[in-house]
DNA sequence: TTGAAAGCGGTACCAG
DNA sequence: CTGGTACCGCTTTCAA
């Protein structure tokens, strides 16, 4: 490996003044910039990032921790991400955390131990008191957190336009899920669907969820249509879920939509490809990530921070578990 | 941040001595290195991996190389990796190539620059030249190459058991999706599956197909059945391709499996969730990426290799996008 | 405008 | 069994 010393011989100048033309600091004479220049590429030099690291104390390095890479709505944020990242020149340090306290704990140690020079977290758990004293900048995605840079999606906002859709498109009888207690979106789209509802004049039944795997949800599928037989609107808590109640569904021998509708949450892409593809409340996942990407930079370069807190908006995705409303409708 | 000094001064003895006990190596007294241990524990002192990697070259870091994490099949291999690492002590430096060779080769870069004892790559493109002077080992994940350690499943027995279970099932008339070229496993299921072809008394047509993208996809599905109307049975390349043809099928009315069955393969998590659901060549993603890891784990050990290529074995699952067979045959 | 030298926080050799 | 110290490769005063 050639170091930044083999430079300086072979250019015939010192260590200091090489660092100078690499980092662009202090004077250096045009003459000896260019031959300094020229020995780099010539000798395909280019400079230890751990040694930089431990001198300045940072690297550009950004720790990326995710619940589980996968749930599919978890690969677009990582990718828009990435791309972000990437392109300003970073690079990403990545762990799952399974929602699971230890294995947070250890990849923040990690983070720190490697000089990370900011993160972005989307998991749900250990608030403040861990993150509290980080000596980098943390970036909350798809999560809430008063206290810290955070980017999400209007999950009111599309609670709200879940429930307008259905009553739209003529369910009387509609079963909301709730979904876990401690996912803070989830909760924001649950009391944003649950606005519109209570102030309408249709029925409804509030069913609670307590995750997003698809294997609960299959259970929770089961459940529903045997409580609530004559539901005949369902607003799940995201697209796997929803997923689930479209097979259960079908397996009952209903037709959607016209016995029941149904409309997801999330816009994984696997939901354009079922069939019937389902409608769904689209969150923007790959900017989500970009967004938070930007934010966590900004932070970085220590550049001025407008708002800390990034909502994006979600859109209504019409597809074939809603029916078609007329255009006078 | 408290350093292998404060420790020292701390503990009353040299940095050298805390080292020793933090690296269990050379000789320290039982007393010595307890108190070196409680004085660790009461300054919750944890080693700067900076710092530690600039002098031994290397680093917990380990680099991850995927096309592109948005790939359904890509996740699970992500995650077998990273519970193998993860459960060694490693962590994961990831990217993302596009099959692009620029960002190919910086990455590559980056992982040198940052000192990863090992990388994991699943990018189809630049050989040799590339990876050859890389001072660290390399791992080929679902790729072959002969003169690197690899691991990838049996596609040649893939493809066979498709056409096998396609013909078992009453197809006469199958049309063979033969994947990008550039993809060597996916150019093994496709030979796999044209030996049992051509040796079978069925008609079969061999399409070219040049990428996994779904939107390609979607017109390749179209054009099959524009040309072969009379199909009844499709291989395709993978589940994306598959999905596509399904929903191809499906447009045009075609009853599945009864009018055209569908072999697809990979089998990502989404193929159960289609209606109908999808029969596939299944991989063993999370598997293959765990082998990998343990693979380059023992490289990175310098543990005794037995195979420096790991070829899994695939299982056809059946869905409903082929018909049930009776027992007897 | 340039160079010498002091670290950054560890590891490991060599004396004692 | 323990401590002093050179050194990993780079950045940054401080002098010249």
């Amino acid at each position: 490996m050639v170091t930044i010393r083999d430079v300086a011989k072979q250019a015939g100048v010192s260590v200091a003044t090489v660092s100078r033309v690499l980092n662009s600091t202090g004077y250096v004479s045009e003459d000896t910039r260019r031959k300094v220049i020229e020995t780099i590429q010539l000798l395909k030099y280019s400079p230890n990032e751990v040694a930089r690291s431990l001198y300045t104390r940072e690297s550009r390095l950004i720790g990326l921790l995710l619940p589980d890479i996968t749930n599919p709505f978890f690969p677009q944020l990582a990718r828009g991400i990435e791309d972000e990242v990437h392109s300003q020149g970073f690079r990403l340090l990545f762990g799952n955390s399974d929602e699971d306290i230890k294995k947070e704990a250890d990849y923040l140690h990690t983070f720190t131990q490697n000089h990370v020079v900011g993160m972005i977290t989307a998991t749900a758990i250990s608030m403040k008191e861990t993150y509290e004293q980080l000596p980098y900048p943390v970036v909350f995605l798809d999560r809430i957190a008063e206290q810290y840079p955070s980017v999400y999606a209007d999950g009111r906002e599309g609670g709200r336009m879940a429930a307008i859709e259905m009553i739209k498109r003529g369910s009387k009888q509609v079963t909301l899920l709730k979904g876990p207690l401690s996912v803070r979106p989830a909760q924001e789209r649950f009391q944003g669907a649950l606005d519109v509802l209570s102030e309408s004049e249709v029925d409804f039944h509030v069913m609670n969820t307590t995750s997003f795997s698809f294997e609960d949800a299959k259970k929770w599928a089961k459940e529903l249509f045997e409580k609530y037989p004559n539901t005949d609107g369902v607003i799940a808590s995201n697209d796997i879920v929803a997923t689930a109640i479209l097979h259960e569904a079908l397996k009952l021998g209903k037709s959607i939509p016209s016995d029941v509708q149904i409309i997801g949450f999330d816009d994984i892409p696997q939901s354009s490809l079922l069939f019937p593809a389902l409608s769904t409340i689209r969150q923007p996942a790959y900017d989500m990530g970009r967004e938070a990407a930007k934010l966590l930079l900004k932070y970085i370069k220590k550049e001025h921070i407008e708002e800390r807190h990034i909502q994006l908006p979600v859109t209504f995705i019409e597809r074939n578990t809603t029916r078609k409303v007329d255009s006078n409708g």
